[in-house]
DNA sequence: TGTTAACCGAGACGGTACGTCGCGTCTTTCT
DNA sequence: AGAAAGACGCGACGTACCGTCTCGGTTAACA
């Protein structure tokens, strides 16, 4: 996911490295700061000391500079594996909780779900961010059927969907902020459902 | 909710009223037509007629605009009574579904979803409607109870909840379409996670 | 000079005379505070608690205002009378002088100047008072002929006008400051031109 | 004097040059049309073909247009000489009348007047375009002196400003009309006044 | 180790929309 | 019935940020 066919690809070595980290750091700290509302391209040349004419050959405007920042943030944190369903899925729940609810960690994601409503380019990389992330987390699903307390057929990216949608939903739509309780439900009732069988079967194709 | 301490509170009839309405009924139509990113003060003052001075008056910005059109559109549909929770809560979804499924009627919606990123008003405006919705939709829990198909402490609030929050995860976040399946599936998830108890007691007071 | 036509004239008493006297109180004092450039009906309108709609009514607009604030400072001071012409044109320069050389008393003055600028009504007032101004200070040498010290045939209203044109056009046109020092060249300057018999004539009509 | 520390010092050619020419054209047409009242940053941007934007990024706003203008109009016509005092002062004196009394080559002068009411700028502009003027005029008293027709300590510039001032004062105080007829008149006592030796000495600083 | 294509700095501009100010006019409402 | 208070139309203001263009100057990478 990433920055195609702009300038920065073919010679990315010395200034155009420099400017890359500059303008990703400017970015973030503007994010950190003023969120994505006062992200403007303007104070991001100006802060990182690179022209603005530059950001918008390299970034093409205030999106593409999220979608780097996303890039760049893109913290291959392992997917837990602490031997029981359970517990997995309460990790995972946690991590949801913990990275937004910290205003620094959670300044990007939240910028790039606010980015993804205006613009397309920050749409995709959300949606592939989100997809390679529940795509790593369904090796939760599938150590828990490897151990044999699931049975073969479930549809591992709505388990964990299932976890994650009410947080998502909760901070971007209600406006209202999670805590471990609320993880603790969400997991609670993923469980039943899965044991109820919903989620058996595989994945859908998403539908787009 | 709504348009407070603004010019045209206390002289609300003749001109102002026409006012009120031209504008409104031009938010919409922008709206429907451009979403929320091509909603300007401008355009809605250029269509209806009134003058753009007047907009900023009586409501004081785009979020303004947006939160009158939630109130206008304000309808108080009835919450679904077939005779059976799972039946209810599939109408609740259902409603969901068709109604950002349809790009007109879900036009106002979608906008203040957008809008509650940008301005506080409209946070509030989105928040103060989804309360109001989901106080009202926790009726079917109610006479659920009173069928005696569950028991008496279940947290209502949270089944509605956990009937929409999949579908708005999927509508604003993922970016994935919905339908009548997932809808399905989510209801199948509630009534599971219900009986298995994760609902019960009462509600907890909201955590802003 | 003044308001005529307006509202206000038939019933000059209660209301009608308070509301006068708040709005021209509440005019000084504006102008004195911000100059011409900071009246604004509106303001005048606040600090005076007279309703904006009533100022235009009965004034008409910010010129309006300023000509009933000449009209209100019309001090009708007298014409010097000394014994000596010299004198007197050295006592009508420093009136001019110490008028616009005090901020607070010159105030007004200066804004119906500037309002001349723009407001063919102020301009009419403007040259109203001067006129009149400058035809009671004619007296001073009616007083200089009867006493011998002139001819007869001097024109009385460019004596009075070649003492005080070069002090308003250091303060209008070139920004200068004046002070005595300048006063006295003024006088000695007319005195010259009259004892050479410049000013000699009748008073030509006014060209306009 | 003129537009400093504004765009359009640094690469002043190619569309900048065009630019400027283009609204300094613009400018002068507005005020020939419509005077200082009717000049607008809006109307001028419209007329000249340059954006709005533009010219408040280079003229920062109405008084800067007239600045300008001025600037550009800053014919440096030559200080007459023909050999004698009262004649050279007559020119003077002519040169004015003819100026403000042509609506079209008075338009800037008259409104760079009314612009130094509102604006420091202004101000600053016209008071160092009359000291300029003022001072190259005084090269008639220089002559006048050298030729023997005035004894050698003259303050040169109140001589100027004694023809000057009388003509400046009927224009914007007054709001007479000028013709020759005056003017010869403050020839004769701008005459008297020198000879009676009332501007003997050198110039006195300005007082501001 | 040059050279050359790639990248960058710099300044100015057109453009959309914003939000505001003050003027002067209507028109609803209340007495 | 009539005015007072409220709301409005209107033109202009000055600004923010967007995205683009043109020029000329560096410099990374490759021959």
């Amino acid at each position: 996911v990433g920055v195609t066919e702009l300038p920065g690809r073919r010679r990315p070595g010395g200034r155009t490295a420099r400017n890359r980290a500059a303008v990703v750091a400017a970015t973030l700290v503007e994010l950190a700061r003023h969120g994505y509302a006062g992200l403007s391209v303007e104070n991001v040349a100006e802060r990182s000391g690179v022209h603005k004419t530059t950001v918008y050959r390299r970034w093409g405007g205030v999106d593409g500079l999220i979608v780097d920042a996303l890039d760049a943030a893109d913290d291959d944190r392992p997917v837990p594996d602490t031997g029981s369903l359970e517990a997995d899925l309460r990790a995972l729940a946690y991590e949801v909780v913990d990275t937004f609810g910290d205003s620094v960690r959670g300044a990007v994601p939240t910028a790039v779900v606010h980015a993804a409503f205006h613009s397309e380019r920050a749409a995709t990389a959300l949606h592939a961010f989100l997809a390679d992330r529940h795509g790593r987390a369904a090796g939760v699903v599938a150590r828990a059927i490897a151990r044999g307390e699931l049975s073969g057929s479930v549809d591992a990216a709505a388990v964990v969907r299932s976890v994650t949608a009410p947080l998502y939903f909760r901070l971007f739509i209600t406006g209202e902020t999670v805590d471990r309780e609320v993880a603790g439900q969400v997991v609670a009732a993923t469980l039943a459902a899965v044991r109820a069988g919903v989620y058996r079967g595989q994945a859908r194709p998403p539908l787009l």
